[in-house]
DNA sequence: GGGGGAAGGACCA
DNA sequence: TTCCTGGTCCTTCCCCC
């Protein structure tokens, strides 16, 4: 992409991810597909945000090398005793003890495609779509087509490339019959993706009395005679290893490195860094250009330089890596620290498109959220402009939610703030997670329906009977809202964690019997608790709180609109709070003025 | 100076 | 005719205490 001498032939600096060799594309005529794979971009929006970012890269490489240059003899000393400490200690930490093996399934998602239609066998085929490919089948990488590639470019260069769509139920079911092998040789593998699994096998060669070699082949015929799929698959002292070691006989093959450290050095003297999880193409070109590393032995020769040069975090891990180490522990069950959805569309600056999108976005984010049980504080909106500039912008929340409806309020007012613009790509994250039952039933950061009912201005029509208990019923705003909405209450209910929470909840059918002449929010309460709803649309198209009309086709305004009366009736009830906390001093003061509702929004403001 | 939040970016399949 | 992902984690910067 940077300004190169041979005018004639661009593309050659044209780097991207699709011209690197993955399995399987070793024959490929790399320079015909990079060729083609310019001329296709060229001039593109996407193409002008590549050289955009490719200048970013090149002068972040400029930097480093004038600061390489700066460097004086003192310097260099200190740093390469620095490295060489380091180098001591990450030595004394090696354990050759353990065998791991990868397992990776061999085109998984075009293999089971073929495999549920058998016509495929020996086609090129590429599982999704012509905006986005997510596998390639043998034959078509043959063409230089893989995954991560948009179909458009790989139609180009292989017109007979069949497309099948991805069915993510049938790769679960597949998934899973792998994972019941996985399980008889290491009950505690460890699962990276529906694809792939690191495995301990340590224990399994040591009380069978036979060799990792003897287990890989076993396991790979048990794997095909379950599923009728391939795998491949790497045998090394560690799980860093192990995964560079299954990459080396794909397909259907498998590759030992032995535990001796000698075996090892030699492995990972000429083994080039791209190989190596965690070395990408920015990471590779730095280190290239900027030090002249390409194998991970350069690693160890450079260490003083990349102490001085690189964050020593960064630095670690390529001695590390230098030195051919990595996990050999099984790691404890890993926390998630974020969920996410995003979504691309065709490039629009009509906003009553992008909120229905969001709404989407929000509804898929929440369900995913309420499957896993999670809550989440952190709310980011991602933003792809027509131009492919990514934008994010997060909140942080007073409360942990998983609701569509809390997510969309905060969404929503992230994303007016950015209006109008141009997106093609709108995404959400939740971040700062946390298990559901942290927060049930009496967590102090969300509000309680007890509380909210005993704020008095929401006139709890509670039945005083024996049997009534506010305690109950501790439910927060956000179970408030989410059983408003009938059928809202039932996907909450898919978490097995929560469903006690809302099976003392009646359903309400009768919508309009809730509400006061007024339109207003009536609660009451009695042993089986009947509980507060939202506004609804009066025959239809009139809103009950304030009387607009919305046509009933006009989905995204309505659901905004509803969303609108749905924040100010809990702010005003927070505001009412407020000062029903201080009656002594209400008397002697100006009544508070009214809070604007978008106070509630401000980026980090408290909130009482 | 440390902790936490926000924004951007790298990596991977 | 047009068409370049989705998900997660890490790093960096900045502000506040």
């Amino acid at each position: 992409m940077e300004a190169t001498s041979d005018g004639d032939r661009p593309w050659q600096s044209y780097h991207t991810v699709y011209t690197n060799a993955k399995a399987g594309m070793e024959g490929v005529d790399k320079e015909k597909v990079q060729k083609i794979i310019y001329e296709l971009s060229e001039g593109s929006k996407y193409f002008e945000n590549e050289k955009r970012k490719e200048a970013i890269i090149k002068q972040k490489i400029d930097n480093l090398r004038t600061h390489h240059a700066k460097l004086t003899e003192k310097e260099i000393t200190h740093f390469q005793r620095i490295a060489d400490n380091r180098i001591l200690e990450l030595e004394a930490s090696r354990d050759l003890s353990k065998i791991w093996l990868h397992i990776d399934m061999d085109a998984f998602y075009a293999a089971v495609a073929t495999l549920e239609n058998p016509s495929l066998k020996g086609k090129p085929l590429a599982v999704g779509s012509m905006s986005m490919i997510c596998t390639a089948s043998y034959e078509a990488r043959k063409y230089g087509v893989r995954a991560a590639m948009p179909g458009f470019i790989a139609c180009k260069l292989c017109p007979d490339l069949i497309f099948v769509p991805t069915n993510f139920e049938k790769y679960t079911y597949y998934s899973e019959l792998t994972r019941n092998v996985f399980s008889k040789y290491d009950p505690d593998f460890i699962a990276t993706s529906l694809d792939e699994a690191y495995l301990n096998i340590t224990d399994t060669c040591s009380q069978r009395g036979i060799g990792c070699e003897e287990v890989a082949v076993e396991l790979r015929n048990t794997i095909f005679q379950e599923t009728g799929l391939t795998c491949s698959v790497g045998v090394a002292p560690n799980r860093m290893l192990a995964k560079v070691c299954s990459d080396i006989n794909k397909p259907n093959g498998q590759f030992i490195l032995p535990n001796d450290y000698n075996a090892v050095m030699t492995f990972i003297s000429s083994l080039p860094i791209r190989k190596v999880g965690g070395i990408g193409k920015v990471s590779e070109q730095i280190l290239r250009d900027v030090l002249g590393i390409s194998t991970c032995a350069d690693m160890l020769q450079k260490g003083a330089v990349l102490y001085a040069l690189f964050h020593q975090c960064s630095t670690d891990f390529f001695l590390s890596v230098g030195l051919g180490l990595g996990g050999t522990d099984t790691p404890q069950q890993k926390m998630r620290k974020s969920i996410s959805n995003e979504r691309t569309f065709s490039a629009t600056n009509d906003e009553s498109i992008l909120f229905q999108k969001l709404a989407d976005i929000a509804e898929t984010l929440s369900k995913d959220m309420q499957k896993e049980c999670l809550l989440g504080r952190t709310l980011t909106l991602k933003l792809k402009t027509a131009s492919f500039e990514v934008r994010t912008r997060a909140t942080t929340l007073q409360k942990f939610v998983n609701s569509k409806e809390d997510i969309l309020i905060y969404a929503s007012k992230l994303l007016r703030a950015e209006l109008p613009l141009s997106l093609r790509l709108m995404g959400l994250r939740m971040s700062h997670l946390d298990d559901d039952d942290k927060h049930s039933p009496l967590d102090p950061m969300q509000k309680t329906l007890t509380s909210f009912l005993t704020i008095g201005n929401v006139a709890p029509i509670a039945d005083k009977s024996a049997d009534f208990d506010a305690s109950d019923i501790q439910l927060s705003v956000r179970d408030y809202v989410a059983v408003s909405y009938g059928n809202h209450a039932e996907s909450l209910n898919e978490c097995p964690k929560t469903r006690n929470k809302y099976e003392s909840i009646e359903k309400i059918s009768d919508v309009s019997s809730l509400f006061d002449h007024k339109g207003g929010v009536v609660a009451s309460s009695s042993s089986s608790s009947r509980i507060i709803v939202e506004p609804y649309w009066v025959g239809g198209y009139i809103c009950s709180q304030c009387g607009i009309e919305v046509p009933a086709s006009f989905t995204e305004e309505r659901r905004q609109h509803l969303d609108y009366h749905l924040a100010d009736m809990l702010h005003k009830e927070e505001c009412r709070s407020l000062l029903q906390s201080f009656p002594h001093k209400e008397s002697g003061r100006k009544k508070q003025k009214y809070i604007p509702i978008d106070a509630f929004f401000v980026k980090g403001q408290k909130r009482f």
